[in-house]
DNA sequence: TCTGGGGTCCTAGGACCC
DNA sequence: TCTGGGGTCCTAGGACCC
């Protein structure tokens, strides 16, 4: 049966969110900041209009924020990741053949439905707002990258009202026409300049390259778009997610950090975290990489990293915590300011089926036991434990000054009603 | 003064082997 | 001066995504 797929994008999710549970912020321009409210992650559409561009530096735009009287927050990801799981849950309750693509999208696999599919993606839409509060826009086609490009059409030209369905479309070239190329799904910005030397302007000239052309300057993954875009259908639903290839944990610091100590205690922390991740996913690592880096905006920079292979793949956050420590004596050096490090977890495996190292001595049962122990505690609680190592002040730590409340996911900070 | 975080896939080139 | 051919595996870096 030929593919069709709905791709439903949640509108300006961080910012959907925050608005979900502030109905004040409701047709105000609204900005949400990364970590150390950073730079601009998510704007509303009233930020749009004012012209505040996605990923600049909050400190750039410090002026317009005042001027207009923009709101402004901080991520909140607890918030996000659970609005997520809402909006996720309830596309379910649509379709079995769903894939979670990211925070705030999935593709849905329609085919063999009753036309017309659009009159389906629009009760779709209303479910979502009506049990979750967060408006979706839904793009249908018969190629992943088709169904991008639906979408965006949906989101941003008001006579579809967010819904577009480009199955039944007769005139497809006449749309195709209207796409620049850096609204094509899997065409960057370093493709976008290669194309348009080669004298391409929208998504209708690329359909129509020469793929011998294409095969030679951009590799299997520019083939792919270009039949994508003819209708041929190169990526399936991914509906049983491949298991994951890396965990990384990195972060900014809030200030800059020249000692080898707080250095250790950032590493241990996030060697920690790393550690979750990989327990919540029942898998081990076999190699930890981390890497430390001053600004890359100073002059004195310096960028490093140290690989650990550990002897049998391995779970427990105090083997990874040791080897991170290990790392940071290679890695320190004095009379830099070091703005950021991080841990990569390589080489993964599943739990169930590590390889006993003949000479491993370790008590795998006792550690397994002492890491579910902590996990448990960890899931209940605001203040969780955490390893000596890690440190008490956390001096360095990321700061979020304008965050709101976790109003799902703890007791203490739901919303009101006055 | 202030510039995010976490992923994937592909490719080219080197090491190594027979 | 001349200096195999082909295969595999690994890694770093590029490009892209949200």
């Amino acid at each position: 049966m030929k593919e069709i797929f709905a791709l439903v994008d949640c509108n300006n999710f961080y910012v959907s969110c925050e608005r979900v549970f502030n109905p004040k912020l409701s047709g105000r321009p609204v900005v949400v900041l990364s970590n150390n409210d950073g730079c601009v992650v998510a704007r509303s559409n009233e930020a749009k209009a004012l012209n505040i561009g996605m990923g600049v530096p909050a400190f750039e735009v410090a002026d317009l924020i005042k001027k207009h009287k923009i709101e402004v927050f901080s991520s909140n990801y607890t918030l996000y990741a659970d609005m997520s799981r809402r909006v996720m849950q309830t596309l379910a309750t649509f379709t079995p053949e769903i894939e979670i693509y990211s925070i705030d999208e999935a593709f849905l696999n329609l085919a063999g439905f009753e036309p017309p599919l659009a009159d389906y993606g629009r009760r779709i839409q209303q479910t979502v707002r009506q049990w979750t509060g967060m408006p979706v826009s839904i793009g249908i086609a018969g190629t992943k990258t088709l169904a991008k490009i639906a979408n965006h059409l949906a989101k941003h030209s008001a006579k579809f009202d967010g819904v577009l369905d480009l199955c039944d479309s007769n005139n497809l070239e006449k749309v195709l026409a209207e796409v620049p190329l850096e609204k094509i799904w899997g065409i960057g910005i370093r493709s976008a300049i290669k194309l348009k030397r080669a004298g391409m302007k929208t998504a209708l000239d690329l359909s129509k390259a020469d793929i011998s052309w294409i095969r030679n300057k951009f590799g299997v993954v520019g083939v792919r778009t270009v039949y994508e875009l003819r209708g041929s259908c190169c990526y399936p639903l991914e509906d049983n997610p491949p298991a994951r290839q890396s965990i990384v944990v990195s972060r900014m610091f809030g200030v800059p950090i020249e000692s080898a100590e707080q250095l250790k205690e950032a590493a241990a922390t996030y060697a920690a975290r790393a550690g979750e991740k990989l327990r919540e996913h029942n898998l081990a690592v076999s190699l930890q990489t981390v890497f430390v880096t001053t600004s890359r905006f100073i002059k004195n920079k310096y960028f490093n990293s140290h690989t650990f292979a550990f002897e049998t793949a391995t779970s427990d956050s105090t083997e990874l915590i040791k080897a991170a420590l290990s790392s940071i004596d290679r890695l320190y050096r004095k009379n830099y300011k070091f703005k950021k490090c991080g841990v990569v977890l390589l080489g993964l495996v599943p739990h169930d089926r590590v390889q006993r190292n003949l000479f491993d001595k370790t008590d795998r049962e006792k550690s397994r036991r002492l890491m579910q122990a902590v996990d448990a505690v960890n899931s209940r609680l605001n203040t969780p434990l955490y390893w000596a190592a890690e440190g008490l002040s956390k001096n360095w730590h990321v700061q979020f000054r304008r965050r709101s409340k976790k109003f799902t996911t703890c007791w203490d900070e739901l919303p009101e009603v006055a």
